[in-house]
DNA sequence: TTGACTTGCGGACCGGAGTCCGTTTGGTGC
DNA sequence: GCACCAAACGGACTCCGGTCCGCAAGTCAA
């Protein structure tokens, strides 16, 4: 797994192709103990978050088993959220690969409806099995639009929007914005937890919602 | 103006018709030194948030600023998005009742898509001017949805998604949580701060998102 | 090696939310 | 008025996320 960012905190942008170096030219080189604590943070952290729930880890007790300092933590990750966001990362670039080079309907080739349903079962199992990450990793206000992986789907599905709209004058960007919304954290845990909603419910009510919002006009 | 609630703090229902007493009887009466400090609470809370902007505000400056004790905020409201939701409810209130007993369209009378438009419209006016407050009382993670106001509106938006689609066998509760989500409040700001929109196109969009969402089937 | 430079370290520190509990005070019956 | 008691008070305290900055250690050129 490469890993991620030097200068500043806050990353995990996904967008960038690889490597983990800025532009060309000559790598600005991360410090060897540096790396060494990167992971072994990482690692603590994850263990921990698996063991009773990101809520209830605090980042001195991270610090603390992972026998680093906190400001190194905050240093390396921004935040918690950046913390877990970074843990999240890791696990979700095979699903922003099958989006982007994977096979159909995922992947490029079926029409545009087929390809927003699948991704949406696709991400619902995703959120089914790191909902307490992703809620985790959702603190902030708002701040879940403003994530990096968010970027991506966001105009991934825009663009099939786009595609299975034609030229009608619907908002497709707000169009994307609203089919994404039943795939926020919040929202699943909520008819999860709340509601008591099985999966499988979800998944046939997000295809119904999306064939109706895509109904051409 | 009606004070809410008395024994347990975390309240804001806002469903029940007027006075403070729970039923009907003897009243548990509430004590003169605890209304005088609700209000004075309440009161330096509003100008204080209105002032610098409820991020901007502690608990600790409400307390000093009212000359309470903090504990008595924190028993009184519960948490502080308990304090800012009350604020909320008081402003909130015209809208719930104009959607039971006003005019149509918002009120009872016209076909049930009017009505989910006409709704969205007057709740985005009500984000608009109360964004802030909204933003701060939804702090905590899918706790939006488990707030007294939204549970009316979602009952409302339910009854009227019911009433448009018949007896299709679409999802008529997960089709009102998703026509709720452009109304959350992070939703809202991202459209307007993140991305720039007008209410306007919102306002547009949202009117376009209804009618693709009822369209029969 | 060694020295100079820079990256990264880590824990003391800060501010804010929320809790606890000994003390005060308003209500009520006498 | 007085005594009693529950309701309410309020500030010290805890916990946690996040910052700061003096110091240690890695890197590189000579």
């Amino acid at each position: 797994m490469e890993t991620h960012h030097e200068p500043a905190p806050i990353e995990l942008g996904m967008l960038a192709p690889e490597g983990d170096l800025p532009v060309a030219g000559q790598a600005p080189r991360r410090r060897a103990d540096a790396q060494r604590n990167h992971e072994r943070v990482l690692c603590t952290a994850r263990r921990l978050f698996a063991e009773r729930g990101p809520q209830q880890v605090s980042m001195d007790l991270i610090a603390a088993e992972a026998g680093v300092g906190k400001g190194t933590i905050f240093r390396a990750f921004g935040d918690k959220s950046g913390l877990v966001g970074t843990i999240l990362g890791d696990d979700e670039s095979p699903l922003q690969d099958a989006l982007i080079r994977g096979p159909s309907p995922l992947g490029p080739g079926a029409p545009p409806l087929d390809r927003i349903i699948a991704f949406g079962e696709a991400y619902m199992a995703f959120l089914e099995s790191h909902l307490d990450l992703l809620l985790a990793s959702e603190l902030g206000l708002g701040v879940r639009f403003a994530k990096g992986p968010f970027q991506l789907y966001r105009t991934h599905v825009s663009l099939l929007v786009r595609e299975a709209l034609g030229d009608s004058d619907v908002d497709a960007d707000y169009t994307a914005d609203v089919l994404l919304t039943p795939l926020a954290a919040d929202f699943f845990a909520y008819q999860r937890r709340g509601r008591g909603r099985s999966i499988e419910e979800l998944c046939d009510a997000y295809r119904c919602l999306a064939a109706r919002v895509l109904s051409g006009r």
